[in-house]
DNA sequence: AAAATTTTCAACCGCGCTGTC
DNA sequence: CGACAGCGCGGTTGAAAATTT
């Protein structure tokens, strides 16, 4: 063993006052320190020998069976995330990569439930590409999550709660919404081709605030009939359970899941909206003033297919929406403040990360973006409860921020969504017309996004919506099993939503 | 080529949960 | 029922490696 390496990096032997530390992190006998530090091969070995004789667990059985001198802690690490045979060497491949975002998506910093879905891969492993991920593509400032991850997720929750099943008011269990410095799902737009028979509205989904969501305030109902992936810490199970229950077969399996996410095909995104045309015409009904108008890039109403395809920006910070979309600004949109708070947002969702402050809990908060949407479907629920006017704090409506109603085709959606205009980093504007430099994203996703059919209509949710009761088709780990993920070998025809449920999950939204 | 900076990642730490006595 | 032990998780640290200046 090397003992100059290990000396190099132990910062002494003597462990944490905690109990378990002075008894297995301690002395032997009192009298010789565990190690601490890199381990060498021959601990290894014997670490090794030991797990083959006597099986894993009671790893403070090691020191005093093998004379191993370390800690039952320490060799339960070196155990799990490198010695097992199990374990897969060798960096992520884009499928894994893809499927760590997802899985951060919903689950937050859930890293061991992570690894549970990844295969040969540990928590430590997953934890540590996350942090150097989002590390390098906050710096360069590219989205931490793809576009279609944040969509997904709102619209499952949107659903979800038009289902009833995401309960509102104080029944918030801070405990299930415990992460740390929520990260900001950023989005970036690359290379958008909207042009083909992508209903703009469905686009408008984009040029959505999650800072605004995500500073209305807090409750989410996480824990009431919400049966996310992420449960009480008190239920957490002993042994990796399988979350997703369509995840669980799909990514669980290493199937190749994510291929149709990995270029964030902007198809996808529409179909994970949810919105396709023909658009519910009564919609506008709702006291929803600019709801007709959400929708789209300009690009999109401009059928501006050359401005769409022209890779014009680099990938940039996108820092605008909830300033840009201020209440003061309100007024010079012209249009009072929608009772649809939600779909404002992916933008700011994707941009801002809500302050620690927004948690008024005080609990930190690093979740993943389902946290954010959550926290979003709790405000949408709250501004429906509220009359209608909604929207009177930070969150701003469609119609404030892309114009009149009176004039859907001919929104302001053009104005602020165009590069030029004061606002100058709508999404919606970054989807139809920016590119990143490389063409990818610095983590080697790129944020492609192609058109797609939209004429397609894919079952699960719908039928998950047809029996909300039915085995926990209410549940959003039944939604996210069955509606967000698809055979890859469908991926690029399968239709995420019902048009016809979303454009009534709209209406019931709007109206209720 | 060397120094400085950044990135990677193995390991540690503290906390909390569960099971047992 | 409380104390304790074992274990696992998530956050953090810091040395090594890689990259940039």
């Amino acid at each position: 063993m090397d003992d100059s390496e290990v000396s190099k990096r132990s910062k002494g032997c003597h462990g944490s006052p905690a109990a378990d530390e002075v008894n297995d992190g301690g002395m032997v006998g009192g009298m010789i320190p565990l190690k601490k530090g890199p381990w060498t091969s021959a601990e290894d070995a014997i670490l090794i020998d030991y797990v083959k004789k006597h099986g894993e667990g009671n790893w403070n059985a090691v020191q005093k069976h093998s004379g191993l001198f370390r800690c039952g802690k320490s060799c339960r690490l070196r155990w799990a995330n490198h010695l097992r045979p199990d374990l897969k060497k060798g960096a992520f491949t884009p499928e894994e990569e893809n499927c760590i975002v997802e899985l951060h998506a919903m689950m937050g910093n859930k890293w061991a439930r992570m690894a549970a879905e990844l295969p040969g891969r540990t928590d430590n492993e997953i934890k540590n590409y996350w942090n150097t991920r989002t590390k390098r593509l906050q710096r360069a400032s590219l989205p931490i999550y793809p576009p279609d991850v944040c969509l997904r997720l709102y619209k499952t929750i949107q659903d979800d709660q038009n289902m009833g099943t995401l309960q509102t008011g104080d029944t918030y269990d801070p405990e299930l919404m415990q992460t740390d410095h929520f990260k900001i799902p950023e989005v970036e737009f690359k290379n958008l081709e909207l042009s083909r028979g992508v209903p703009s509205y469905s686009l408008g989904l984009f040029d959505t605030s999650a800072s605004s969501m995500l500073k209305q305030g807090i409750g989410s109902s996480y824990g009431n009939g919400l049966v996310f992936p992420t449960m009480h810490p008190a239920k957490r199970p002993r042994e990796s359970q399988t979350i997703f229950t369509g995840l669980d077969g799909i990514v669980g399996r290493g199937l190749p899941v994510f291929d149709q996410l990995t270029d964030y095909p902007c198809g996808k995104i529409i179909e994970h909206s949810g919105l396709s045309p023909p658009y519910d015409p009564d919609l506008s009904t709702y006291d929803q003033p600019s709801w007709d108008v959400l929708p789209g890039s300009h690009a999109i109403l401009n059928d501006n297919s050359s401005s769409a395809s022209a890779p014009i920006c680099v990938a940039k910070k996108l820092e605008l929406p909830s300033l840009q979309y201020s209440e003061s600004q309100q007024d010079s949109w012209g249009t009072p403040a929608s009772p649809l708070p939600s779909l404002e947002s992916v933008d700011t969702l994707i941009q801002s990360p809500p302050t620690k402050e927004m948690w008024s809990d005080g609990q930190s908060s690093s979740s993943g973006l389902l946290d954010a949407v959550l926290y979003e479907s709790r405000n949408l629920k709250n501004s429906k409860k509220c009359s209608g006017h909604p929207t009177s704090d930070v969150s701003v409506a469609f119609g404030e921020i892309h114009g009149s109603p009176l004039n859907p085709s001919e929104t302001e959606w053009d104005v602020h969504a165009d590069l030029k205009s004061p606002s100058g980093h709508s999404t919606s504007s970054l989807f139809s017309e920016c590119t990143p430099v490389s063409g990818s994203s610095l983590d080697g996703r790129a944020y492609n996004v192609r058109p797609e059919p939209v004429d397609q209509v894919l079952i699960p949710y719908a039928e998950a919506r047809k029996a909300p009761n039915q085995t926990g088709c209410n549940k959003p780990d039944v939604l996210l099993g069955t509606a967000w993920f698809t055979p890859s070998n469908n991926c690029h025809k399968n239709q995420f939503f019902q048009t016809d449920d979303v454009a009534a999950d709209l209406g019931t939204m709007n109206s209720e």
